[in-house]
DNA sequence: GGCATATATTCGCGTTTCTGAATGTGACAA
DNA sequence: TTGTCACATTCAGAAACGCGAATATATGCC
């Protein structure tokens, strides 16, 4: 494989998650799965954007979706990749903190009335 | 810090780091050093336009630039950045092999000429 | 100074990407 | 089956980017 092709690997996988959106999305969920309500009002986005998102990501195979009645869970397929983005957190010199599972959620729907729409956790913010 | 800023931060560095060219200019310098022609011979592009791409990475603060007489010299600030870019193959299903001194230089100028425009190393291809 | 070499900068255009608005689809409840 | 909620898809304008062509600067040699 030559060093043009390598690059085009990499350059897919970084371009991928390189939107700012997109990273704050992957830090959200950290090691443990989010629903889109909750992504919404973490992110501080509209659904439709953050889906459009969410979307991209999983069909890189960066993110799985599980559905579960009418809420879709996503969750960090490979979770070397959050040791990418720590890694990259470092050299900009910002210090990340990942939570192992998603913050309690805060939207409307899912804290008042769907407790399981993010498990116990501490926030990363 | 808010996950935002975050995100931001570590978008600008991924975002720099990404398209291909760049990432291939990243590879081929490795832990050594190389001048531009070595570059232009190695990745097969024009001149102007690689110089683009380093003018890029070293505002960032990725690359440094060292001058030689006619010749300047590029190497990677931060050697953690190829740990990422290692990470980064690897989440993309790449083996890498990142020389710890740039392969010997093939271009007409500097292979024949200047010896010094390369050192001795590995190719990385 | 004049010329050749090595590298840097500017300009312009086609393409991609970001982002919001509107709309569509699947699941549950009554 | 109708309505509502959670999420997905499409569309369009603005902004950013990739990339090549042309040109400028800097260094060394004659």
């Amino acid at each position: 494989m030559t060093l043009h092709e390598n690059a085009e690997e990499i350059a897919a996988i970084l371009k991928t998650i390189s939107p700012p959106t997109r990273l704050a999305i992957l830090l959200a969920i950290g090691e443990g799965e989010a629903c889109v309500c909750h992504l919404e009002a973490v992110l501080g986005k509209r659904q439709a954007y953050i889906s459009q998102h969410l979307m991209a990501l999983r069909q890189a195979g960066i993110l799985l979706d599980r559905r579960d009645g009418r809420f879709v869970y996503y969750s960090i397929a490979e979770p070397a990749l959050l040791d990418l983005v720590r890694d990259a957190g470092q050299l900009a010199g910002v210090d990340i903190d990942i939570p192992s599972v998603v913050a309690t959620c805060e939207c409307p729907h899912c804290a008042e009335q769907k407790p399981g729409c993010a498990g116990p956790g501490r926030s990363n913010q």
